[in-house]
DNA sequence: GAGTTTGAAACT
DNA sequence: CAGTTTCAAACTC
């Protein structure tokens, strides 16, 4: 596929991403195109990817030029050094005998670079720089867009058209237009169709507005001229890709985010949406305030939008994709309505096109190295929020296009704000709960970049962010020194400490509410919030303003250190950032009488364990997060307003029989299943809360299912390590809970439309995958266990398709669902985000890499955990689910044994477990829905898969 | 605001 | 796996 020629420039310096050659290409070229990675992956993340880098690029030059220059090229081309030394500095991860481990050390350092490089173009942007800070919001965005690329200079020509229709159009030249059609040509089909109407607009335009390239010509002259100073070498690679990203955000971020949330198969149905980023364009005042909001956000987005390019390449590739798409359909529009509106729309577009085509090149190229972009993307819990945020905000924002891409806007800012600032947050309209959500999704999906990094090996998605993260972190990376890593260096912590010294100052009381920020205002003395004492870091955010925290090290600057603190307490509990609020929507959900999820339906998957408390206060994790006790809680004299363990009990075992005769009946199954059902039901009522949970907080979603559901009734010693961690989810939904107040009835109804969605998306087939995900990820939760997962690849076990039966009612009933409450970021984002999570570092690369035919597979990581867990329990419940628990039990991670474990677990017990995973799926309807999204995002999972493999060991 | 209580997280 | 310690939030005054 031919990286691009353009490409080769940043490629060449990377050569060899080994990965590179092999998806870069194709992917890379597919990616765009292909929505379906990148849009279902990225959604979200594409607008804070694609402008972020762009904007990132350029402010970072501003303040560390030659660094960002080089840093790419280092990177590119030699990634192992930069792992290498970022080993060295970060550690003792020096350790060759974990080659692996540096690898994901190394995504992780760039992705913190890349953060870091965020934070620095902050300061920077605080500081006087030239161009950047100040033009930034108004003028800025030619400026520093232009250094960014076309994508600038679309902006800017789509601002100046509305104002002044005649530059815009004339603007992109011609001699761009070729460019891009050759970078196009080379870039893959995606560029090949959009950069086609986008031509064929550009060519009306001009001749409706001949010259005046004026505009155009200057904003891109300004551009070149910036990049040039800035970045000499890589102007095409960063700049361009910058400017892409740029462009599509100005132009149609609404669009992209509902195409994000619609498109997770594809980009297609999301077009139409478009049309509304255009109507913005033609407001020039609109569009204007858009702008700054826009640069606002992307200021802030900028390092996290690099490092969610980087891990998201399918993102990127949507927004680019997007971004063509819509001027085109746009421009239709438009032509109906004005010349100017089409003209504006034609140059907006053959200026994306243009910058896509530099960037892809590069990109390609990069992703060849891409491998590094990863890290950048996966970045900190902030960066994924940041990324995340888009996709949450295409979740939420699916209803909303128009509000939703100010909201959006906003929702991204204050997820950036998370890491950075919550200040601009607030200035977003987006509530604070959606900003929450958002940030917790964010979580999700910067784990996913981080699979992705991980990945980056893998091919797929590295080719399209890969280069610009790879630019970008390396950058940030060389520019943010290892310093910050060792957050062990005590001069780090007593610098924290004194900038954060603030203590005390918000905390009050919100307690373990969170802020609009997203922000815990945590107040960690000791732990340096690197604990899952702190709640932020267990929420996966970063410790922001409000926090009083001591010392703290959960800040983008130690991404590094966070990250790799995470992993440890992951490998040691798989699920300790799962979250922890789950609620069952299987069986209540599937039958249609029981739309509603019943309020007891959510549940703490671990469950409490109060003595004194009487679950009647905070101190209770159950009545916290307004949830009822369930069985899995341990406390004695529960009182629980929300919800008495023993009535759970009592309700769950009740509506599981009723659950499961009906489906015995209806299903035929034999009554030994039925016994094994029931058990399964009552888990299921876990799992599907988990489930639930997932749907709001994609990362632990998985776990959340599998563990819980099914396994915390029999065994809370499996379900609870697996599943049992999941706060920063859980924080989702208590936060949601908390802001409803009726949380249950409201998150409930929230969550299920989300695992609909989902389920809509991934399938029946997806449901049955995920049933092997389970019994794969109980083997090898995470990287190990998706690789099984592919193979397994669920529909091909024939118990599913008794399952399916069975399930395929509920799965259709989920898919009865608007596609559109699927595609919203949350609960696709989240999906894949948890799976990265847990995948973390190391599956997570792979699932990305997978096509869309893997959906099952991506979803695996995170689903696999879950359904692991779920199955197990089934597994266990009828035959020996423990068998499947043991295996996952010891350690996940390492555990993970490919398909063969998940089949033979699944031989052993091969007909409960095919029977249990029958049950499974119709208990957990909800599941597929995230598995789908996974699996979309995945759709390089099965390439994922393969690289999992190679990565996860 | 300081001190106490509480239960989760972490450790052994 | 159980018990203990540590920790930070929740709570009280």
């Amino acid at each position: 596929m031919g990286s691009p020629q353009s490409a080769a420039t940043k490629t060449t310096t990377t050569s060899d991403s080994q990965s590179v050659q092999e998806s870069p290409c194709l992917f890379s070229d597919l990616s765009p195109i292909k929505p379906v990675k990148a849009a279902h992956v990225a959604q979200g993340f594409p607008r804070f990817n694609s402008p972020p880098l762009v904007f990132t690029s350029s402010r970072i030059s501003s303040n560390s030029e030659t660094f960002l220059l080089k840093r790419p090229q280092d990177l590119l081309s030699s990634k192992e050094e930069i792992s290498c030394n970022d080993d060295k500095e970060k550690k003792s991860a020096d350790d060759p005998g974990e080659s692996k481990k540096s690898v994901t050390q190394l995504c992780r350092v760039f992705i913190t670079d890349a953060h870091k490089d965020a934070e620095i173009k902050k300061y920077a942007q605080a500081q006087p720089c030239s161009s950047s800070g100040c033009v930034d919001e108004y003028f800025a965005d030619p400026v520093e867009l232009d250094t960014v690329h076309s994508a600038d200079s679309a902006n800017v020509s789509l601002n100046q058209s509305s104002i002044l229709p005649e530059s815009s159009a004339t603007g992109l030249p011609a001699s761009k237009n070729t460019i891009k059609f050759d970078d196009i040509n080379d870039m893959g089909k995606d560029a090949g169709t959009e950069v086609k109407e986008p031509l064929i607009l550009s060519k009306q335009a001009q001749e409706d507005l001949h010259g005046k390239p004026t505009f155009d010509v200057k904003s891109l002259n300004t551009e070149e001229q910036q990049r040039d100073g800035r970045w000499p070498t890589d102007n095409a690679g960063g700049g361009q890709q910058g400017g892409c990203d740029s462009t599509p955000q100005s132009l149609s971020k609404p669009s992209q985010i509902v195409q994000m949330c619609e498109d997770n198969g594809e980009n297609v149905a999301t077009i139409p949406h478009r049309p509304g980023g255009n109507l913005i364009l033609r407001d020039p005042e609109a569009s204007e305030n858009q702008r700054g909001l826009r640069r606002r956000c992307l200021q802030f987005e900028e390092a996290l939008l690099n490092t969610i390019e980087n891990s998201a390449g399918s993102l990127d590739p949507t927004n680019e994709v997007t971004t063509s798409r819509s001027p085109s359909t746009v421009a239709e529009l438009k032509s109906l309505e004005s010349s100017h509106a089409d003209l504006i729309a034609a140059s907006s577009r053959r200026q994306v096109i243009q910058s896509r085509t530099n960037l892809y090149p590069p990109r390609y190229s990069g992703n060849s190295s891409l491998s590094i972009s990863k890290p950048s993307s996966i970045g900190l819990h902030l960066n994924s929020i940041v990324n995340a945020v888009p996709v949450t905000c295409g979740a939420t924002a699916r209803l909303k296009l128009a509000e939703d891409y100010m909201g959006v806007q906003g929702m991204k800012s204050a997820s950036v704000m998370n890491f950075h600032s919550l200040e601009k947050m607030k200035s977003c309209p987006i509530s604070s709960n959606v900003v929450e959500k958002i940030a917790f999704i964010a979580e999700d999906v910067r784990y996913k970049t981080k699979a992705s990094i991980a990945a980056s090996s893998s091919l797929c998605e590295s080719p399209h962010t890969t280069e610009p993260s790879n630019l970008l972190k390396p950058i940030e990376y060389d520019t943010t020194p290892h310093d910050k890593r060792k957050f062990n260096s005590e001069e780090v912590d007593s610098n924290e400490k004194y900038s954060q010294v603030s203590p005390k100052k918000k905390r009050k009381k919100t307690s373990s509410t969170i802020d609009g920020d997203g922000c815990k205002r945590c107040n960690c003395k000791k732990t340096k919030c690197l604990k899952l004492y702190c709640d932020c870091f267990a929420a996966g955010i970063y410790c922001a303003e409000p926090c009083a925290c001591q010392g703290c090290f959960n800040k983008p600057e130690y991404e590094d250190t966070v990250l790799e603190i995470r992993q440890q307490i992951e490998s040691r509990n798989p699920l300790a950032f799962a979250p922890k609020i789950v609620q069952h929507v299987t069986e209540f959900n599937n039958r249609e009488d029981r739309n509603q999820v019943p309020p007891s339906s959510v549940r703490h998957k671990r469950g409490c364990n109060c003595k004194k408390s009487m679950c009647l206060k905070k101190y209770c994790e159950c009545y916290q997060a307004n949830v009822g006790c369930s069985s899995g809680c341990r406390c004695d004299g529960c009182k629980n307003i929300y919800g008495k363990k023993e009535e759970y009990v009592a309700t769950e075992l009740g509506v599981t029989k009723e659950m499961v005769r009906e489906r015995a009946g209806e299903e035929k199954f034999e009554g030994v299943f039925n016994e094994k059902l029931e058990m399964v039901a009552t888990k299921e009522d876990f799992l599907q809360a988990e489930l639930y949970d997932l749907h709001f907080t994609p990362l632990t979603p998985s776990f959340q299912c599998s563990s819980h559901g099914m396994a915390e009734p029999k065994s809370q010693l499996l379900s609870r390590r697996y599943l049992q961690s999941p706060e920063s989810e859980l924080t989702i939904l208590s936060s949601c809970v908390d802001n409803t107040k009726a949380p249950e009835t409201l998150n409930s109804s929230d969550m299920l439309p989300q695992s609909k969605e989902s389920l809509n998306v991934g399938s029946y087939d997806w449901q049955l995958d995920y049933n092997n995900v389970e019994v794969m990820d109980q083997f090898s939760p995470k990287g190990d266990a998706v690789a099984n997962i592919c193979h397994l690849t669920p529909l091909s076990d024939q118990p599913l398709t008794a399952m399916a039966s069975s399930t395929s009612s509920k799965m259709r009933e989920w898919k009865n669902i608007s596609p559109v409450q699927l595609s919203p970021g949350t609960g696709y984002v989240s999906s894949s985000g948890s799976l990265c999570w847990r995948s973390s570092p190391i599956t997570p690369m792979s699932r990305f890499g997978g096509t869309k035919s893997l959906q099952g597979l991506n979803p695996n990581s995170g689903f696999c955990d879950i359904r692991e867990d779920d199955t197990p329990e089934i597994l266990k419940d009828c035959a020996t689910p423990r068998n499947s628990v043991k295996i996952s039990c010891p350690n996940w991670k390492r555990v993970s044994p490919p398909k063969r474990h998940s089949r033979e677990l699944g031989s052993n017990s091969s007909g409960d477990l095919k029977s249990g995973r029958k049950f499974i799926l119709q208990g957990v309807p909800s599941f597929p829905p995230l598995t789908p999204y996974i699996d979309s995002k995945g759709s390089t999972n099965q390439k994922a898969s393969n690289n999992e493999d190679n990565n996860s060991r």
